[in-house]
DNA sequence: CAGTCGATCTGCT
DNA sequence: GCAGATCGACTGA
């Protein structure tokens, strides 16, 4: 019952359901030391009507945990090298999600550090979304995992956070056209040491030498 | 400290 | 074939 009414909270548009993550905290239990995250920085994903948007292309076999119901991990590789992971939000088949962008590791941190080969601080442990997903072990094997069942548990907060303590701003590494990076649809809790450190859009990179070597 | 570049999977053109 | 919801190593000052 409880289920129910906490996935229930999560079927509202991103914008919303933002401000019921920042604060919330996600938890992973794989059988050895359990490793949770405080959210404190989310990226809003508004499904087939944004450029920016994995699933603007339509349903494929990587994104199609996007367009199921809410509270569930749509975790992707990318780069060759990394996971992500969004949680689910908004009605089924909207493919609304939001990207969790950076968190504070709040138990687990040995386990953490481990996973992320031990970076010079603690605050590095899960700022970015690689990194996040790394230090709480998630991989394409979670795809499509209830947040709300094992191995997962996601507690969020009685009240979603005042949007006083909530700044947001250009979303990260979109650089979509139609001023896509001008909507401000990355949220997160203001003055937080572990938010990511805001990097441009690479606008695009082609060889300099106007010859691919 | 800031800028550049490689790693290497997925989906679209 | 290419660009991408990234990170970390390396360069040079």
């Amino acid at each position: 019952m409880e289920d129910k009414s906490e996935r229930s909270r999560l079927a509202v548009p991103a914008t919303e359901a933002a401000h019921l993550l920042l604060g919330s905290v996600l938890t992973h239990d794989d059988g050895g030391e359990p490793v949770s995250v405080r959210v404190t920085e989310v990226e809003a994903y508004m499904g087939d009507v944004d450029p920016g948007s994995h699933a603007f292309r339509g349903r494929t076999a990587r994104n199609n945990t996007m367009f199921g119901p809410a509270g569930h991990l749509y975790v992707y590789f990318t780069y060759g090298m990394h996971y992500c992971a969004n949680v689910v939000c908004g009605e089924e088949g909207h493919a609304t999600g939001l990207l969790l962008r950076a968190g504070e590791i709040v138990s687990g941190a040995d386990t953490a550090r481990m996973r992320r080969n031990n970076p010079r601080t603690d605050l590095d442990l899960a700022r970015g979304p690689a990194r996040l997903a790394q230090a709480l072990g998630i991989d394409r094997a979670l795809d499509g995992a209830d947040v709300f069942t094992a191995p997962l548990r996601l507690e969020l907060p009685a009240e979603p956070v005042p949007h006083a303590l909530v700044s947001s701003g250009p979303r990260v590494g979109v650089s979509g056209p139609g001023g896509t990076d001008e909507y401000p649809w990355r949220y997160w809790l203001t003055g937080d040491p572990t938010v990511s450190k805001y990097r441009p859009a690479q606008p695009k990179r082609r060889p300099a030498g106007a010859t691919a070597r």
